[in-house]
DNA sequence: AGCCAGGCTCTCG
DNA sequence: CGAGAGCATGGC
């Protein structure tokens, strides 16, 4: 039967579960593995290769967050639920210090404006480092509206179900659900056959354990970039990408990413194009705060839409 | 309809 | 080396 384990956390203030898991999702209540929806989040997890569900809900408020966080599954161990817990706290950056980078933005008239909506909005991240490496695969050259279909379609298809009230929720698949596949369960849900085989060799690296989340996060930026780098379909962009949104370092700037650029140039160059150099130069001047600044842009971006 | 989208690899000069 | 083609799909 299905058991509970509660917490109630207190993530560093400020804190808006609305604006944090809401960027998450796209403003759009599901993205792939992610749901926030009447104000609790949702995301099933693979604790000990058995699902979990995470529900997580604001009781506090922006200043004074306390989160009421669940985890549910079949004979849930506590030793499961503190795992599933400490995932939750790095998915939802609950540690991540907001202060100095508001500080800072007060000297930027444009960011100032742009952060200001945004009050509270921790940099989320997805759990593993396989997941980001694929989640940002997907998302490669293609428009964010198609690589979130495409995510979506591998959630549904290929991901463990976890029924609650009703409802099905769904986790990201495992590398081994990935192998177990093939490379035409990957062609299925839409990727280019190209992009099936890097999914597909970085599923085999992640099932051997090569990919981990520890083993990595003791390295620099650099070293981290390097290293991701020299997997097959994984170039600067993707390790960037994993970075900020799967390790969660906070002074990154993915300068080659076109939308981004988008937004630097919109928002502080009247709109005329920029090269990657002029814009990783021009980031230069919000060290270290670079991640959260990417962060800010891209949900500033998000919530116009 | 056709072109472009939150890149990367591989192949040619 | 540096430039350029090919990839797959949904939206505009």
């Amino acid at each position: 039967m299905v058991k509970d384990f509660s917490v109630v956390l207190e993530p560093l203030p400020p804190f808006s579960l609305a604006l944090t898991a809401g960027n998450l999702t796209y403003f759009q209540g599901r993205v792939g593995a992610d749901y926030f929806e009447n104000g609790t989040y949702r995301r099933v997890l693979q604790v000990d290769g058995h699902a979990a569900l995470l529900s997580v809900n604001d009781i506090g408020s922006v200043d004074e967050p306390r989160l009421h966080v669940r985890v549910s599954a079949e004979n849930l161990l506590q030793s499961e639920a503190l795992c599933a817990i400490e995932t939750c706290r790095h998915m939802l950056a609950m540690k991540t210090d907001l202060k100095p980078f508001y500080d800072r933005v007060t000297r930027d008239s444009i960011l100032a404006a742009l952060t200001k909506p945004l009050r509270g909005l921790h940099p989320p991240c997805v759990p593993t480092v396989y997941e980001g490496l694929v989640f940002a695969i997907c998302g490669q050259q293609i428009a964010s509206t198609v690589a979130r279909h495409i995510r979506t379609l591998i959630v549904n298809r290929y991901g463990d179900p976890f029924t609650v009230d009703g409802s099905v929720y769904r986790s990201f698949p495992s590398p081994q659900q990935l192998l177990d596949v093939g490379l035409e369960g990957l062609l299925a849900v839409k990727l280019s056959g190209r992009k099936a085989e890097y999914i597909r060799g970085i599923a085999l690296k992640a099932a051997k354990g090569e990919l981990d989340m520890s083993s990595l996060s003791v390295l620099t930026d650099q070293q981290i970039v390097e290293h991701l780098d020299a997997l097959r379909g994984v170039g600067n962009w993707t390790a960037e990408w994993v970075l900020l949104r799967a390790i969660g370092r906070q002074d990154v700037f993915p300068a080659g990413d076109l939308a981004l650029r988008r937004v630097l140039s919109k928002e502080y160059f009247g709109g005329q194009d920029i090269s990657e150099d002029e814009a990783r130069r021009y980031a230069e001047r919000w060290t270290p705060f670079r991640g959260l600044v990417t962060a800010y842009l891209f949900a500033a971006q998000r919530l116009q839409k």
